[in-house]
DNA sequence: ATACATACC
DNA sequence: TACTGGTATGTAT
DNA sequence: ATACATACC
DNA sequence: TACTGGTATGTAT
């Protein structure tokens, strides 16, 4: 290591940020995203935000070489016994295989954004991005050229694209228009799962035997109704399980689906030169974990599972290992008993310019407690315990909890609780507050109309 | 409930104790058993032992009144969702339904007490018990007939059988024994799981498709060949997974065995009438637990699948109702990775006569936990979590327990901190004292030869 | 139970 | 000037 | 992590 | 006179 040139990042430092917003998509030549890269860097280097963020990348290198390091220290003996683990946990894992299931995980194209633009047809021919000058929710096609993307504070979209139009979300008008794509899943599959408002996962295994149809002509029926409910159109993919469907239903975006046949031969193609990121759990952080260890596809977990076995946790073996197989959940999951509510919690939080103020803090707690309760009067639930949420100035977050000894959700409790357990931090100064209540329950009062179940078992 | 006549228990008040020691086996008419019980009863009725006993059986009614409470405010509406959580749970638990795997459960008869009749044939003909007048671990099948079981403190013994013959165990005798047997088991399946001393699970999958043989010729050979190697007979369990396979063992025992037909049909009769006792894994309280809903037989179980649904924990009712349909393990299950220690925690305790002198205890204490670093050192572990274990006279338990930063294994350090935390007890008055250590490690130290791996993930 | 981290939309 | 808000789940203690 | 209960041999 | 000893696992907090 010592004796060498400095590396390339000590000159051009952009180049080195890799950040949520880069590593996506083709469509743009390399002088274009470097460009994008180079505007994103200029516009962060001096913020809080990126400090925070290159120092927990650091924190997840240094993870790196202890795991490493720990890696190192196994022995020939005990790496045999991490391939036999291997090899026990690929036979329980193939046990779980199904290939004559039908699942369809739809995605609307550019939801939000898409909306805005039916309802403003103007918006359809300029960049446009759904969200605010502090974080875009959804770009438009248009924008996502100028390297706009979801998740991208709108100040950095305006860099890349001053021309950029910021849409204020309108939630109600998105729930509406979810609504109605979910008439037309309802049609396939009666108990299709929801993922937000702008996906769901379809079990058509009975639809397409009813009715003697392919999994594709089902996906194709889909895309055509809901562009006739919805105006709106959207993409499919179509595969034997959930996780294998909604990796095919970026395939073809936008406005496309993809059908991935339900053998082995097939599955294992797909999925060998398949990122680890495009795992659905495989986020940044364990992107980057398995990256430094020069594990970067679903083949590359395949073959270096005794490395993940060694170093890993063994749920962490088993998920990876199951995914890179390209298996998973192939039957829909139990619906909540009802011992639960299917909600396990419920909460509130607010942004504002960094204060360290106790009294205007207090405050703004004692309107987060308002706020929440009155979330949960009109659910009719109370809570066990409520937690608080900190998030410094320089974006370090802190919680704070405390379990009661029976449930609470009227505004003055919560705020109580919650106050008390702020002050114990003063002095801090903070930029977000945050308050969640958990350990739910329905309220059985008087005429209140419980719309969950008592808590079980 | 009020205005009826005394129940016969207030009378005949042994009638009532259905402990542990009755309800077993046939072979006796009820006037026997009847006497039996009165003995055990005489025998008992003013010890602390029973009357810990009694205020457990106590707690346990009460919460299955607490249960019934619960059960009878479940709706009509929320009933019919436990419906279709159990619809489900029986759907996904039919997924793990393997009828092609061979299991042989071999269970060695009556092991001890045999093995003492080996080595002296006299006692062969007298009523025998391996144990100590404080507690016997088997009895042979003379003593048997008294009503003389396992678990049963040998002063009772004597009282139902004054002629019983009391051996002290020789374990490392019952090891030697049965290392012979895994020889032989070795044959059949060498991954083959050992449950004790006296007792395996084979899978003879490969071996039956090997040499083209039938798992009940299986177990005539084992049992042949246990036999030949020891002298010692066994009973074997042949069925398609470990559960039933180890019910079967059971069926003609000793020195028999049973086949159960490894289809749905035969598997559904074959459970159908089953107390649910013979599930392993559902215990006394349990049993008690599901009765008092007039669940008895796993017959019951799946008819009163939404009542479980409704009152016991997710994990219960998977159980119970996976066993209830004769389902369980059917693949061997992952044997550690050489992440982890095959061993959990490791512990020494000992039952004394009851003192509350606070020296004294503390000296026991010290002793204790030499004896368990020398057990540690004996398999070059050490721990980071110290528990101990104080059993008041009342036979009340209670634990204590304290992670420490780094791991211990000498006798001062555990001895040290055993002693503090039993300080803080004082004053108690006890009958027995334990040490426990958990988090468990090998030691990495100069020239041990440690016989683990390194603490994993 | 408490605290924190990761992930997804 | 400026990097969300809501939820679930995993991990460690 | 801590405490306690259940189960098995 | 007198009701074990060792281990794992689940549940609750």
């Amino acid at each position: 290591m010592e004796g060498e040139n400095p590396p390339i990042q000590d000159i051009q430092p952009w180049k080195a940020i890799d950040t949520v917003y880069t590593n996506e998509k083709a469509g743009m030549d390399s002088v274009d995203k470097d460009l994008i890269k180079r505007v994103i860097y200029e516009a962060s280097k001096d913020s809080n935000f990126f400090k925070k963020d290159e120092e927990k990348r650091k924190q997840t290198n240094e993870r790196i070489a202890r795991l490493k390091e720990k890696l190192a220290k196994v022995t020939e003996d005990e790496m045999k016994r991490y391939h036999a683990t291997v090899r026990d946990s690929i036979r329980s894992a193939e046990r779980e295989r199904h290939l004559s299931r039908i699942w369809i995980h739809v995605d609307m194209d550019a939801f939000f954004a898409s909306v805005e633009e039916l309802d403003d047809p103007s918006l359809k021919s300029v960049p446009m991005a759904v969200g605010s000058i502090g974080m875009i929710s959804t770009a438009n096609y248009i924008a996502r050229r100028f390297g706009v993307r979801s998740a991208m504070p709108g100040f950095i979209g305006k860099q890349l694209c001053p021309q950029l139009a910021l849409v204020k979300p309108n939630f109600r008008r998105y729930k509406e228009k979810s609504e109605e794509t979910k008439e037309v899943f309802r049609i396939f599959d009666p108990d299709f799962e929801s993922g937000g408002l702008d996906e769901a996962y379809l079990d058509c295994t009975a639809f397409a035997s009813v009715h003697g149809i392919s999994g594709e002509e089902i996906a194709e029926q889909i895309r055509n109704l809901v562009m006739e409910k919805t105006k709106l159109t959207c993409s499919c993919g179509v595969a034997c399980n959930k996780m294998l469907a909604k990796i095919c239903s970026d395939k073809n975006k936008p406005n496309g689906q993809f059908f991935l046949s339900p053998n082995i031969a097939a599955i294992k193609a797909f999925v060998k030169d398949l990122p680890v990121r495009k795992i659905p759990g495989v986020g940044c952080v364990t992107e980057q974990l398995l990256n430094g260890f020069g594990i970067n596809t679903c083949g590359d977990v395949i073959k270096n599972a005794h490395v993940i076995a060694a170093v890993f946790t063994p749920l962490t073996l088993s998920f990876l290992l199951t995914s890179s197989l390209g298996i998973s959940t192939a039957f829909h999951g139990k619906k909540p008993a009802p011992g639960e509510l299917s909600r396990k919690g419920i909460s509130c939080e607010h942004t504002f310019t960094a204060k360290e103020d106790e009294n205007t803090l207090l405050q703004m707690v004692g309107s987060l407690a308002h706020e929440l309760s009155a979330a949960m009067a009109s659910e009719s639930i109370e809570g066990l315990t409520v937690t608080v949420k900190l998030k410094l100035s320089d974006f370090t977050v802190r919680t704070r909890s405390l379990t009661l000894l029976s449930p609470i959700s009227d505004p003055e409790s919560i705020s109580r609780i919650a106050s008390k357990m702020l002050r114990k931090e003063f002095p801090v100064k903070l930029r977000l507050l945050g308050i969640r209540m958990s350990g739910l329950s329905p309220i059985a009062n008087a005429n209140g109309k419980p719309k969950g179940n008592s808590k079980g078992s």
